[in-house]
DNA sequence: GGTTGACCTTCCGGTAACTGGAAGCCCCAT
DNA sequence: ATGGGGCTTCCAGTTACCGGAAGGTCAACC
């Protein structure tokens, strides 16, 4: 199978597929005209690949997770601390965002936003006190 | 005023102030011996992006920020503007974040975490049925 | 006067995970 | 043989910095 048909099958785009086989996340083999040469199990693990992207997992976690995938003798605790720590850092990222959206709904909501110049926003990202 | 001393009063680190010059958000002076010369007014400036990259605004939002802060003639629709696009922003990322974290929590949940092989979250990443 | 030590400078490289584009080869159909 | 689509490699750009190296500067201390 050629890049196009992989890609189309795994969902993966094909300059994301020779990224991940710069990076080693997968090997294919090479046809005589140089082309690369993939099998189903490419496919497998490119939908993989692109599943665990899709969760927010990072490169090096899908690495683990991959190997995890491959390995008979995973035990399963593995798998679910690498899905724990990255869900504790996807709750991180939440609450920070969260934080961010109180904030800027209270300043959107006091700006006027008209034509005159006055502005909350402005006011409180101001070391200095604006207006008084 | 030394870029240290700078830093300490705006809480913004030398090398990001140095990386806000480059990148023109900043211009200060430089003294004979080649230092960089800060007013009080780069101070506030830099005390502002601080902020304002707190409130997770690009740095291309900061510039027009920084703009409209120092433009009298500014309209406070144009500052409402900035941040309610950055708050759909925010309220998008957190929509994902909270689709991957309720997929994350059961998967998590349904995990038994031992020693055995089987794992539901790779099973759900696997394209392929793992177990029956 | 010399020498620390804390500053400051520039420049280079790296981060994460790709994406876009250029230059050029390959293959198939007309 | 020519055209179009697909494949290749390589280079550069993205975001917002951080770390480190090599080297100049300054104030203080002996």
């Amino acid at each position: 199978m050629n890049i196009g048909d992989v890609a189309r099958q795994s969902g993966v785009p094909p300059k994301t597929i020779r990224y991940y086989e710069d990076i080693g996340l997968i090997r294919p083999n090479r046809s005589e005209n140089g082309y690369r040469a993939f099998t189903e199990n490419h496919v497998h693990k490119l939908a993989f690949l692109g599943r665990a992207r899709a969760l927010g997992f990072t490169i090096e976690d899908c690495r683990t997770l991959l190997a995890l995938y491959e390995d008979e003798n995973r035990e399963s605790v593995q798998v679910k601390a690498v899905a724990e720590e990255h869900l504790r850092q996807i709750e991180e990222k939440i609450e920070k965002l969260q934080s961010m959206r109180t904030t800027l709904t209270e300043l959107v909501e006091k700006c006027a936003g008209d034509h005159r110049p006055d502005c909350p926003i402005l006011a409180d990202l101001s070391p200095i006190r604006m207006s008084e």
